[in-house]
DNA sequence: CATGAATGAGAGTTCATTCAT
DNA sequence: TATGAATGAACTCTCATTCAT
């Protein structure tokens, strides 16, 4: 009686784990999941069980791992900015080559970097939807990416202007022009790619080119 | 079970009316109310009962006049156009003056109109953030206030070059360089106000500057 | 207007789990308690609160089993219809007997049957009082029920009929008939148990005797 | 100034009435709106709205007349009710003719009057699925309409017993059982109209031979 | 009398969160 | 760790009722 070797032996009741424990792994499908919904539908709109649906798990997996709907949102945001980081490395380090043949590779990276990775624009779109969910994440983008880029930039024209090459006084908003139709393109493929498609490369060379010469005849 | 008891009695007793009736006036108050509650929390995050309390009306009010809560977001939406139309009119029309002249004014009253309007944002921030809720209204932005905006600068790059002072090839793509600093502004101010406020009257002419001249020193 | 404070937190802190899980139970509790009111007090009377506090269940629960209260409702019109089936099985199979035996058994289950359980009164009330609300339900209540009902007390009729027992040409009509009185009693019992009730075997007795007498003085 | 002429002379202002006021007519069109309403939809289903949008007046003129929705109902029932009442008139007076004429033509008239009249079949309804809301109407119905129609059947049942014509002991539930078909018809016009048409005047007829001659064969 | 905007209690439904298993 | 039933606050929407006009 009561040998204690029939004591909770079964195979361990429903409601319990169905697929093998790999924490790692069921956070970032989590994450990605959480993502995806984020960034198509909105903060409110993604679900909790939508997110773990997408992500092949249990709803309360969710939630066991970050704790709220909110803490998923931060963590996807967070995981999110190293995409971004690696995206402004490596602009015109080569101090060898013209500062306009700087500036055209810079421009293009930019365009490259910034409106073709869908990625980019989906957290350019949080910051903008959520972005009151998140200040820090304002913050952040701003100083890591927004001013690293401008920093990247500004580098070049002042090399153009002390070699030379470039005519203008160098102030703050000298990249914000510069980065301006960027910026532009990355709203425009947003929302109106469907009625007016962008051609990327088009708009660049014409960006580059008007942004050399300047509009007015030259002597 | 089955006893048939309580023969329930229902709402009663509600209240009447506390105000007195002016249909025309307080939808007025409830789409004033919506668009800055959309406009500052999303849709998802404002309430009817905020847009009411906001609007100083009952919440059934609410949607005595408009059905729904989409209903209405689209008709806060729907009366916000006007206030974006009239802002392309009337851009650069004296054919008089040279077209950096014009063109000097047509940016400056974009800088103006796009950027310093707090309603304009907010209502780009809505087509961003809720475009999915009402896919007719990025297509409607996009030929009502884009279209305009793009042939009213195309129409002076295009007399600039007729008459010699301009010296580049017109493509679709040189009105998108032109007003991309205005649009970078735009969610500059959207994102990072509180970070790095803009000068943008500066920005501006510096805009003018670089968009005339170029970067590259003439002969 | 577009201040952007109060970032709304949405529902938190919210209950979890009271009770221990046991969908099968809860669900049969909802089902149980939503039965009787629906059958005393009709389906738009019945709150969702009322079901879930007599099922002893938070309201949640109610709706995440099956999803609308219309839902709840097919639910409980499914479960019911099995109590009817079994109901008009085996009536009269026994040939050796006279018909008239036959006959007077049939006709006194009949009456215990659909008038003496409470389950089936309610669930005839609902069809009559919510039919509209599942048209299919009467259709398969009268292929399932009914029909089955005439079919036996048919085969009864046409037995007596080609046996010498009984006098009369059989059409569709005569099993209304026969089963009329005790419809009749059934919606007696629904509406004037209180004002005038009925005794059930007297009735039945007497529409036996007058069934198979007629009213008639015999040669 | 202020000669008083001038004070409240316009067009009455908007919101004001907008037909010529004629009580006794709106009152009688919105009970007949909500009498349909209510005999199709049932009283929960029905609004003020669509009673007011039915009867052609506004809705505040509706509780106007009935004070509560409650209202509109019991009023409703007072209405029909005399409606019900002058069916069960007249009903085999003509002691005249042989018993089994007079039931036969009494059974006859029970058939049109209770089964073909869709008001009767609305009344009938209302009373098993509002029958709650309204306990009097209940036993009004049973002590006007059951009880006189049963009175009627055995008076002339008696009549034939007194007379030789018929061969039974009179007890209360013979009436039952004589009308029980009726009920029994009304019922399967309620449900199973759509499904399995009843031929009346051949039930009607079967009814009446079933009846009168009985199921055994006759020596 | 008549109108319909205005009110607000209450109902159905959603969903973040909890927790027994 | 993992699951999913269970919870209940909060939200959208309905509608009987009131009342200024």
């Amino acid at each position: 009686m009561l040998t204690g070797d029939d004591v909770q032996t079964g195979p361990q009741a429903k409601g319990g784990r169905r697929r093998s424990p790999d924490p790692e792994r069921s956070r970032a499908e989590v994450l990605d999941a959480a993502f995806s919904l984020f960034a198509s539908k909105g903060f409110a709109a993604s679900t909790i069980d939508d997110i773990a649906r997408r992500a092949g798990v249990a709803k309360g997996l969710v939630l066991f791992h970050f704790k709220t709907k909110e803490g998923v949102f931060h963590e996807v945001i967070r995981r999110a900015i190293p995409t971004l980081l690696y995206e402004v490395e490596a602009t015109g380090r080569d101090d060898a080559r013209s500062a306009a043949d700087l500036l055209r590779d810079a421009l293009r990276q930019a365009y490259r970097a910034a409106v073709e990775r869908p990625e980019a624009r989906a957290i350019l779109r949080l910051l903008i939807a959520e972005g009151s969910r998140s200040p820090q994440l304002a913050a952040f983008y701003h100083s890591e990416i927004v001013t690293r880029g401008n920093a990247a930039l500004t580098r070049i024209v002042r090399l153009g202007i002390e070699r030379g090459e470039f005519d203008l006084t160098l102030d703050p908003n000298v990249s914000h022009v510069l980065l301006g139709p960027v910026i532009g393109a990355i709203f425009w493929r947003m929302l109106f790619e469907d009625v007016e498609p962008l051609d990327l490369d088009a708009l660049c060379e014409t960006h580059i080119a008007m942004t050399l010469n300047g509009l007015l005849r030259r002597a």
